[in-house]
DNA sequence: CATCTATATGCCTTGACAGGCATATAGATG
DNA sequence: CATCTATATGCCTGTCAAGGCATATAGATG
């Protein structure tokens, strides 16, 4: 038997991989089994295998089995990791559309200006 | 002069990368120009100078010179593709925790169940 | 202009992952 | 038990990213 460690990827590095997400995309329609999800997919099914050792090492999946087959369903525990470290962007993305807005708005009165940046603020030294 | 292609990374693959992160995560308190990074990452110049190329080919960040410097500044817009993606399962995850919450508090009254799944709902066939 | 400073880029090595294909494993069925 | 079905795993290969090191580039400065 041999060992073969799996490295164990970060919920970051496992959503990274577009096929890995469109199988959690899947499953949020609830439990599936692999055969299920190779057709979904097109792609083969060992690799459909594959990617869902990584999830499930992630504990971004829960297995059930069913005679030969396996059910895979959603675990989006794990994902809160991502949003916790999206959260404080998210507070700044929406500062800086409430910002483009009311630029867009004040713009209207105002003439068209040149595609230059602002008044060149003096250099500083170190 | 060569031209190097860079494949351009989407803000998935980009934000996967740990160092990555904590250089935006840096940049949130504001510009920064390179060495400053260099200082505060214990990363290689190279290192850190590639790292941002990265982030600028994916548009998570915006550069303005000064003198030798450049001032590296967050543009988060991309990240709302990653944090539209995660809002279908932040719905989840809510979900869930108020169900395990529901079931602690009916848990109270229960004796000690063993640790066993529930009842072994007769398998399909195919 | 010689030199210093700040940063970018090129080349190279190493390691890892994704997928292809073959095969092992385990349950079902006659 | 022989065979079929569903899935997992192993091996191999191509690809590519991350970082180390050396060097190129460009502005500053005397």
């Amino acid at each position: 038997m041999n060992q073969h460690i799996h490295p164990m990827l970060s919920a970051f590095e496992v959503v990274a991989e577009p096929n890995r997400r469109r199988i959690l995309d899947l499953l949020r329609e609830g439990q599936r089994p692999v055969g299920d999800l190779v057709d979904r997919l097109g792609l083969t099914q060992p690799t459909v295998s594959k990617h869902l050792r990584v999830l499930k090492d992630a504990r971004l999946v829960d297995v059930e089995q069913d005679a030969q087959r396996r059910l895979y369903r959603l675990r989006p525990e794990p994902l809160v990791e991502l949003d916790s470290w999206l959260a404080p962007y998210r507070e700044l993305w929406s500062r800086r559309l409430d910002a483009l807005e009311r630029h867009l708005d004040t713009m209207a009165d105002e003439p068209p200006a040149p595609t230059r940046r602002s008044p060149a603020p003096k250099r500083r030294k170190r």
